[in-house]
DNA sequence: AAGTGGTCTAGACCACCAA
DNA sequence: TGGTGGTCTAGACCACTTA
């Protein structure tokens, strides 16, 4: 009667379990610190390890925790600050930063690119490139380039794909653009990216799409960036480095 | 002997599951329509349940479908573009946007964000707000203020919490601030933002954590926002709409 | 009350890594 | 080769919504 009848769900199993173990890692465990094992964790926490291992993917979510198939679980470092925004990458891979440019096809874009490029089914340049940050791999991008982003190009016929690559992203350089679009949502990993990434297929990973408009608002290269969600945290803007002094390093 | 073995991974079932079902998406169903339940789609397909709920769980993960305890699994719209850049939101909630205040208390802040305001263990006002877009909880945020950013206030005793919220917020907009830094990383719903934003706990969630500037460079408030991760894509910069065509309606 | 998705169990086998 | 995390099974029960 009096009783406020506000405690509502009973707390499943698996929250509780993910409370009590993100505790212990905050008081108890270095980074790079190993976990025991899954059969041994669910066991001493007496459930089953279905339930002990949907604790360890949530944490793993947030970035807590690495798992690796045939190696183990270990304590993950804070999540590093990748910079996404104007100040990061101009054109990526222009200015020698940490992206790396790695091949070059000409294809038809997918129909989600296609409609951001606003042409048609025409083929156009993919550029892949992968991003490194303290020697770690964080991001797999596909660069999409209409050929008549780059007008001086067509007539020149380039057979090695990463030296058009490069080719391709000097003239884009050279032209510059006069602004950006930004998106971010949620995906998985794809299995070429996860391999890129050093993941799992499906892994979860944080999808930045940008559109770069080139001289009369045209829209001149979608880039569709795929970085690794539970070590990435993406920084927007500000010249400043968000917690300078904690940034993450090999384990 | 000649047979390149590129192969490599046999595909697990509920990857390829969920390929399956994604296409059937595409081709077969319309936004908002209902799917078997899982007990006959995983008798359909022939596998248990468990491995059917996986392949859904990563088709909601990336927006592509709608599920709900009690009522069934149905197929989502496109993901809706909040926008988060400068464009967007000032100081939030200032110009009457879609951020409703709803809250506001003065507690001592986590140790994560009291180290980006640069206070030690000094109260703050904490302020609790609420995003809708297109008639549906987007976000949760909490905005940290120190008394020090506020200081007309300090004399002021405002028992009510939602008043109390508005003065704040007001006070703010008329200091103005000079710059913003943001940062979105991927984490989990806590309880009481999973309530808000009519999801269960632990759901992905989108957390946006952003610095506000004040005169001098001081940091004059942190906000982090916890949005949806299934049914949002995060838009920055850029005035223009994002494919403008194909917003979400309610279902 | 019936039907849905969410949690949990106790097993089994597989893919991968390191010694 | 032994140990790790990843996948898969066939059940059971629970929390929630709707009628």
């Amino acid at each position: 009667m009096g009783t406020t009848q506000l405690e509502q769900a009973p707390e499943t199993k698996y929250w509780h379990l993910k409370t009590v173990i993100g505790e212990a890692l905050d008081s108890e465990f270095a980074v790079g610190e190993i976990l025991p094992n899954e059969r041994d964790l669910a066991a001493r926490f007496g459930v089953a390890r279905a339930t002990l291992r949907q604790a360890l993917e949530q944490l793993e979510l947030e970035g807590r925790l690495q798992r690796r198939r045939g190696v183990g679980t270990t304590v993950a470092p804070p999540r590093m600050g990748v910079a996404v925004g104007a100040a990061g990458n101009g054109w990526p891979g222009g200015t020698g930063d940490a992206w790396q440019a790695a091949d070059s096809t000409q294809e038809i874009p997918p129909a989600s690119v296609a409609e951001l490029l606003g042409t048609g089914e025409e083929t156009v340049h993919v550029l892949r490139r992968s991003r490194m940050y303290n020697g770690q791999p964080v991001a797999a991008d596909l660069l999409y380039v209409p050929a008549a982003s780059v007008p001086d190009l067509s007539a020149i016929d380039i057979p090695d794909g990463v030296t058009r690559a490069r080719v391709v992203l000097r003239e884009l350089q050279r032209l510059g653009f006069e602004g950006e679009d930004r998106a971010v949502e949620l995906g998985s990993a794809r299995a070429d990216d996860a391999r890129q990434l050093d993941r799992l297929p499906g892994a979860p990973v944080l999808l930045v799409t940008t559109r770069y408009f080139g001289p009369g608002g045209r829209t001149a290269a979608v880039s569709v960036a795929t970085y690794r969600a539970d070590t990435c945290r993406l920084t927007f803007g500000g010249d400043v480095e968000f917690h300078s002094g904690q940034e993450r390093r090999a384990s």
